[in-house]
DNA sequence: CTCTATTATTGGTCAGACCAAAATGGTAGA
DNA sequence: TCTACCATTTTGGTCTGACCAATAATAGAG
């Protein structure tokens, strides 16, 4: 155990635990080196752990002050990803086109009764939310849909991935389906692809519903394309105005 | 904006695109002050953020590391269920199908000149160690091969997922290649596979790569299904004897 | 007492040094 | 030819002392 680990371990049980108040100011640099017995150099390096896990912030001639104590949980890699390459959602689609419709595949092939009884279950829950046009409602009816089909296809991988990729589709806003449906034209369109899947793997159709399943993704990439657009013309216009 | 920021943001997304292979070494700190312009200290903290963020990890007199913990974490609650219900295998064969082929299939499609010479280079590595008859080094050259795909097809969601995927296939001992070439004709079998593989990318032909692929998984999944029930029979007679 | 200008303190950065662990390379021996 | 061992170099970890710019504290002028 380093010595400096010491210095990191207090503060963040302090901050965390909350003995250390919000805003309360640190010792200086110095003094801390001094109070702990190591350098400044290993003082600044624990102040900078302790601020990527945002539990301090700096201010240059200021000081270090606790800050809010709630600790980020460590980002999930796919997520981290989107926050600072948004273009990489397209290539989540690009995968998703792969994956889905493989999915659907086999959940035509392999849905046996419970599966069938679940994945109608989704399926009506999914069009009532839609038809009620409640926006949050139909995302997660929607996902959960999606989710149901990766159960039926009784294969453990593609459901694991299936969670985590819905996982990051829901705290992604531009990805999720909540911004399409809000017109009604999407929506029904929508609706059509979703019942379409439903329909060839209650008729266990294993190739019907992967090419379903293909053009509904490749759907969905159309319509965000299209939003990404639309988006980029407001942006400019705007720039045009501020100028 | 921090000069030191650079360093931080460019490893940063360098590890969670991708574009830093898991275990790949960093630069060493002077090294890296050197080309960046800034001080040894400063250099320092920033790797110490990186390390806390559970990016990279350091050896004393070693190096400073692209973490695999990182990627693990999308993949940890798999990796569980591989180690208590075997047949799981299976499951991971069959997403390795769906995958791979659409993976070679837009890395024919996008391949430039940088992606073919890395792929080449990947391709005489595990010709070399094939022949060697090095089962480790088979085992890391194929996984290397299948990266090299994963990154020319320029999709971070594939690259990122086969980079997860063949962390667990090398941690979980049955999928490993390794006993797989072990017999003679099966190793040249997978060889010209991979190199039909090769070929479709190296010549732009996306269908044939993709359906290459599809055998080249197919393959594996036989040879490992036999290999299974080799294993049931040898474990049949032991429990005759040991009655 | 209020406002301002000076001073001290603080974070941010740098350069140079030393240590111990680890990787490297070469050499002697089998 | 290959292997085991040792010396050298490189690397991360730590320390010291210095300088700058932003901030806070203070003293002085009004």
């Amino acid at each position: 155990m380093k010595n400096s680990d010491k210095l990191f371990q207090h503060y963040e049980s302090a901050i965390t635990e909350g003995s250390l108040r919000t805003g309360a100011r640190l010792p200086s640099e110095r003094q801390l080196a001094d109070t702990f017995a190591i350098s400044r150099s290993s003082v600044r390096e624990v102040l900078q752990r302790l601020n990527t896990q945002g539990l301090i912030s700096s201010k240059p001639g200021g000081g270090h002050f606790a800050s809010k104590a709630f600790r980020q949980k460590t980002i999930e890699p796919l997520l981290a990803l989107f926050n600072h390459s948004p273009e990489s959602r397209f290539d989540l689609l690009e995968f998703r086109h792969t994956m889905e419709g493989d999915c659907a595949y086999y959940a035509a092939l392999r849905a046996n009764e419970l599966d069938r009884q679940a994945l109608t279950l989704a399926f009506q829950r999914m069009d009532s939310a839609y038809q009620q046009n409640d926006l949050q409602k139909s995302s997660d009816a929607d996902a959960d849909f999606h989710l149901s089909i990766a159960e039926s296809s009784h294969n453990i991988v593609y459901l694991h991935l299936m969670q985590s990729l819905f996982e990051v589709v829901r705290s992604s806003v531009f990805v999720n389906v909540s911004h399409m449906v809000a017109r009604e034209p999407r929506r029904d369109i929508l609706m059509r692809q979703h019942s379409d899947i439903y329909d060839a793997i209650m008729n266990a159709q294993p190739t019907t519903a992967r090419e379903a399943a293909h053009r509904h993704i490749r759907y969905v990439e159309e319509v965000l394309s299209d939003m990404r657009k639309e988006q980029d013309r407001l942006e400019r216009s705007e720039r045009r105005y501020s100028e």
